[in-house]
DNA sequence: TCTGGGGTCCTAGGACCC
DNA sequence: TCTGGGGTCCTAGGACCC
C-alpha cells in the first residue's frame, strides 16, 4: 500500500506562510523572468488563470482582479519542502521523494490500528502544524492508483482531503471518475489518441486488451495498465538512482550579444554546475553548452555543442575551460542570445574516477581548492569566492520584480516582531 | 515586445562485432 | 536461383514527470 503526499498549491502555500495576507485572495507565483504562471491559489485557478499562461497575456486581469504576484522563490520553497519531507519520515521508513512537492510513503508493516485513512489524516494534520503546508492524501495498493487518490482527496470536498481507495468497487469508481489524460503516465501525445479510440477514462483504458496496449503504447502504456488494476510495477524506489546529469540553464533577463555577456553567463551556470557535482560526491564525463537567440523564429538560432573530457571531472577550474572553448565555437557575432545553458553528463561517483596515464592536469591540487572554496562559501555567504569569470555587469541575469524575503534561510530576512505598545 | 527550468526512460536505427 | 544468425553499443528523437 502507497501514500501519496501531496503539498496543496505548494508555492503558494509557502508564500502563504509568512504572509498571511495571502489567505483567502488570488495568489500567483511566476517561472524565472516572471515569464509565466506556475502556481496558482485555488482562488487563481477560479478565475481562469491557467498553468503555464504567459503573465503578460493576464497584466489586465492581475490588475482587476488584484491578484498577489510572486516571482518564485526557489530557496524558501526547497527549505519549505524539506521540512515537509523530513517530517515524512516519522511515518514510514520508506518515504520516496517524488518531487519538491510530493512523496511516497511505503505502508506495509506499519502499525496503524485506526486504519490507513486516520492514518492519512494524521499526517496530513501533522504536516498543516508542524509546517503549516496544507497537503492531500491519497492511499492505495500501486503508485498510480495513490495519485488518482490524492487527486479526488483534493478535488471532491467529501474526502476532506484524505482518500483511500480500500476496495475494488472504490476504485473501480474512481477510475471511471477520472478522465483519461489525468492519468499518471499518459501526457499531452498519449491522451488525444486514446480518446481517439474511444478511451476517455481511466477505466475504458484498462478495458482495452494488455497485448493491444503493449504493442501500441509499448511497456509505458502496458505498466500504467497493470498499475490501474491495482498490480505494481513501481515499486517504491529504496535507493533513489544516481542521477545522470545536471542541467543548469537560464533565459536571460535582457537579450545579450557579446562574447563576454554569453560567457559570463555561462561561466555562472558552469560553476553552479560543478558546485552541484561535488556536493553529490559526483564527477562528470561529457560538458555539453547551448545558446538560444532571441526571437519571434523559434529556431532562429540554437547551437549546441558536446565535450567529452578526457578525465571526469568535478572541478569548476577545467570544466570552464572546456565551456569557454564550447561557446568561442558556438558564438556569433551580431547575434542576439536570450538564453544559454551547460549539461554536464556521463555521471559517475567521484572516487570511480579513470585517471589517465597522459592527464596534464593536477587533480588533487584542483580538488584542494574546490574544497576550499565549497567551504567557504558554506560558512561566509554562497558564491563569497567564486571563479573571475563569473563576475561582471550581470546584464544577462533574469528579473524577478515580486520576490518575497528568503524567511527562512538568511538571517537578513528574518521576520521581526514588534511589541504592541 | 513579453512564454521556465530540471529531470527520466524507451525505442528505432545505424554501425559494428563474431 | 540460391546469400545466416545472434549479438552489443551509441545516438537522436519522442514521450513522460514535476
Amino acid at each position: 500500500m502507497y501514500a501519496l503526499i501531496d503539498c496543496n498549491n505548494f508555492f503558494v502555500s509557502c508564500e502563504r506562510l509568512f504572509n498571511p495576507s495571502l489567505n483567502g485572495v488570488p495568489v500567483v507565483v511566476l517561472s524565472g523572468n516572471d515569464g509565466c504562471v506556475i502556481a496558482r491559489s485555488n482562488e487563481a485557478k477560479a478565475l481562469g488563470i491557467g498553468m503555464g499562461q504567459p503573465a503578460f497575456e493576464l497584466r489586465e486581469l492581475f490588475e482587476r482582479e488584484k491578484v498577489a504576484i510572486y516571482s518564485s522563490n526557489h530557496i524558501l520553497y526547497g527549505d519549505i519542502s524539506r521540512r515537509v519531507m523530513s517530517l515524512l519520515a516519522r511515518f514510514s521508513p520508506e518515504v520516496e521523494v517524488y518531487s519538491i512537492d510530493e512523496a511516497f510513503l511505503k505502508l506495509d508493516g506499519i502499525s496503524m490500528p485506526d486504519g490507513a485513512e486516520v492514518y492519512g489524516r494524521i499526517i496530513a494534520d501533522e504536516v498543516l502544524r508542524c509546517v503549516g503546508i496544507p497537503v492531500s492524501v491519497g492511499i492505495a495498493p500501486t503508485k498510480t492508483l495513490a495519485k488518482i487518490a490524492s487527486h479526488r482527496a483534493k478535488k471532491i470536498p467529501r474526502y476532506k482531503g484524505v482518500c483511500y481507495l480500500a476496495t475494488p468497487d472504490q476504485r473501480a469508481i474512481a477510475l471511471m471518475e477520472c478522465p483519461i489524460d489525468d492519468v499518471w503516465g499518459i501526457g499531452r501525445r498519449l491522451a488525444p489518441k486514446l480518446l481517439a479510440e474511444g478511451v476517455a477514462t481511466a477505466w475504458d483504458f484498462t478495458r482495452l486488451r494488455c497485448a493491444y496496449v503493449r504493442s501500441k503504447y509499448t511497456i509505458g502504456g502496458e505498466r500504467t495498465w497493470r498499475e490501474l488494476q491495482g498490480e505494481v510495477c513501481y515499486a517504491a524506489d529504496e535507493v533513489p538512482d544516481s542521477r545522470q546529469s545536471v542541467t543548469v540553464s537560464r533565459t536571460f533577463g535582457q537579450a545579450v550579444s557579446t562574447f563576454d555577456e554569453v560567457y559570463e553567463a555561462v561561466a555562472n551556470f558552469t560553476a553552479t554546475a560543478a558546485e552541484r557535482l561535488r556536493c553529490e560526491g559526483l564527477a562528470a564525463g561529457s560538458i555539453m553548452v547551448f545558446v538560444k537567440g532571441r526571437g519571434c523564429h523559434p529556431d532562429r538560432y540554437v547551437g549546441a555543442l558536446q565535450r567529452t573530457l578526457p578525465v571526469a571531472s568535478d572541478s569548476t577550474i577545467e570544466l570552464l575551460q572546456y565551456a569557454r572553448r564550447i561557446l568561442a565555437t558556438l558564438y556569433r557575432r551580431g547575434e542576439l542570445y536570450k538564453k544559454a545553458g551547460v549539461i554536464l553528463g556521463h555521471i559517475i561517483p567521484r572516487e570511480h574516477v579513470q585517471l589517465s596515464l597522459f592527464d596534464t592536469v593536477d587533480r588533487d591540487k584542483h580538488h584542494r581548492l574546490m574544497q576550499v572554496m565549497d567551504n567557504v562559501n558554506k560558512k561566509v555567504g554562497y558564491k563569497a569566492l567564486r571563479i573571475g569569470a563569473e563576475r561582471g555587469q550581470r546584464s544577462w541575469q533574469a528579473q524577478s520584480n515580486h520576490l518575497s524575503p528568503c524567511y527562512t534561510t538568511s538571517f537578513g530576512d528574518i521576520m521581526v516582531v514588534k511589541a504592541q505598545e
